[in-house]
DNA sequence: GTTTATTTGGAATGAATATTTCCTTTGGGT
DNA sequence: ACCCAAAGGAAATATTCATTCCAAATAAAC
């Protein structure tokens, strides 16, 4: 019989992988693709069969079964349930949530909770504010749009970021508008009429998004605007604005709805844009 | 034989959940057991057996492969192979998804409120799931770098931006490594022993960022990770990784409890270095 | 270059598990 | 109160799947 291992094998997935990378070499050509797929490609070993996991490594079935002898365990199904157990996400262990409990309890809250409490109520005012109707209104727009034009910096340029990633996933054109402020201005500009800018800034306000905003306003371009209030002056009443304003804690404010909001209209635009697609070539 | 659904039963878990709103009310007693139990413990479902979970359930094993067929499916088998494919995050073009958002749409509730709902949601178990030890810990090693490099793509890349933007404005040195694939591995051999790598990624995981967390660990520098999983192939047990499950809508993921976990870092690993700092100059 | 130990693939085995069948129970209608 | 149809439970059956074993191949040692 081939030297395995005797000592009591990792019982979860986050020793598992040190251990691999300790032994690899010593491992046999086979076992070492396999070791290489199962560390690649955790969720595979978790949910698929021995024959269906073996095709996909290359090696035999039997090699899988060796592969988890070899580093202790009693068989392949032994090995897999641990790989299983990670996926379930358990929560922390209850000593660990027991003991920020304690901490938690006697004193302020955790740095956590304290967050966490901002954001759900962030969000939870998020969906009192803000219209179904006003959504649909930014959506359309948003959707009839030849190309979408997406600006924002500072707080706002990973929402930025984040409406056009989605954005482009959902089959919108849209591009960012960002670079050197002074040729912020020209690319303004060239923005056409059904083209519209979806402009995103919070307060204190960026005079170059403000100024965006005031020269497509002034070509008769389309706005759609995000921000943290009816005040901002990027808000007219002209244009289709949505309107997201993040609790504070100690002087921070988070972007969980903010993201939330961004998301919504990106995937309303997107079902919008199908719909729309659907009756032109009908 | 009794009335069994003859038309093609869903084929993806997002498209389920509405089927058994609609049809919980014509199932038996037993069967509507099942449906409750499956829509609260997906997991279960995918990851056990007929009898263990028929146990859990508190029903007889033919109970579940009745429930299966109830619904058209061929036997539990074959459902259970669309509660696993929900399980491993691959997921479904976005073509799709807009088009099982279309179907599930009759249904009461306006999107804003369905996408809130899930961003709460995934609030609250981040503050359940996250260990206030492990957030610590990790700011630690944020604080103590000498500089913090920030990588990320696709879906993580706004949590790239707005960790940039924060850290930064904390005085905390970082700088945002992207560009051209190639590149980034010169880029990561780069790092010294005192540099710290912080990667966020998320399912399906890019072979980048996964590369980086290779290749920093080879180096010895020290890697803080934010990912989805623990199975994510970017969260090793030599690294501080802290884990953040999204609540997905109709197979569409948000961020909001990502950029609750993105600020909290931040702002902890800001007041853990501010100690530093005063401990020096002392 | 020959012999010996390891590794590897493939078929045979046996255990685990889903599925079916049959019989009992329940509940609704006449 | 009786009958019939639907539902539920338990055990038999069939299938799938992990595991083992052995022979062939490969690499190592002498």
């Amino acid at each position: 019989m081939t030297k395995v291992i005797q000592v009591a094998p990792p019982r979860v997935f986050s020793e598992l992988k040190p251990w691999l990378q300790d032994h690899y070499q010593d491992l046999p050509k086979r076992l070492q693709s396999v070791a290489v797929f199962a560390m690649h490609n955790p969720e595979v070993i978790a949910l698929n069969t021995v024959a269906s996991i073996s095709e996909q490594v290359g090696v035999t079935p039997s090699a899988m079964v060796r592969f988890a002898k070899s580093i202790g365990y009693q068989g392949f199904s032994d090995m897999q349930t641990v790989f299983q157990e990670s996926m379930r996400h358990m929560p922390q262990p209850y000593a660990e949530r027991l003991n920020s409990m304690q901490r938690s309890a006697g004193r302020e809250q955790t740095v956590l909770s304290q967050f966490t409490q901002a954001a759900a109520e962030s969000i939870a005012r998020l969906e009192q504010n803000v219209a179904e109707s006003a959504l649909l209104r930014a959506s359309e727009q948003l959707a009839q749009a030849r190309m979408v034009y997406i600006a924002g910096q500072g707080r706002a340029e990973p929402v930025v970021t984040y409406l056009h990633y989605t954005l482009v996933k959902l089959g919108v054109q849209s591009v960012i508008l960002s670079g050197m402020h002074h040729s912020m201005a020209d690319k303004a500009r060239m923005l056409k009429t059904d083209d519209v800018l979806l402009a995103i800034s919070f307060s204190p306000y960026t005079a170059n998004t403000r100024e965006l905003v005031d020269i497509c306003l002034l070509n008769k371009t389309k706005v759609v605007a995000l921000t943290d209030s009816t005040l901002s002056p990027i808000a007219r009443a002209d244009d289709y604005h949505l309107e997201v304003l993040e609790e504070e804690v100690s002087g921070f404010r988070g972007l969980s709805a903010t993201m939330c909001l961004a998301l919504c209209l990106a995937v309303e635009t997107g079902r919008v844009r199908a719909e729309l697609d659907e009756k032109l070539n009908a």
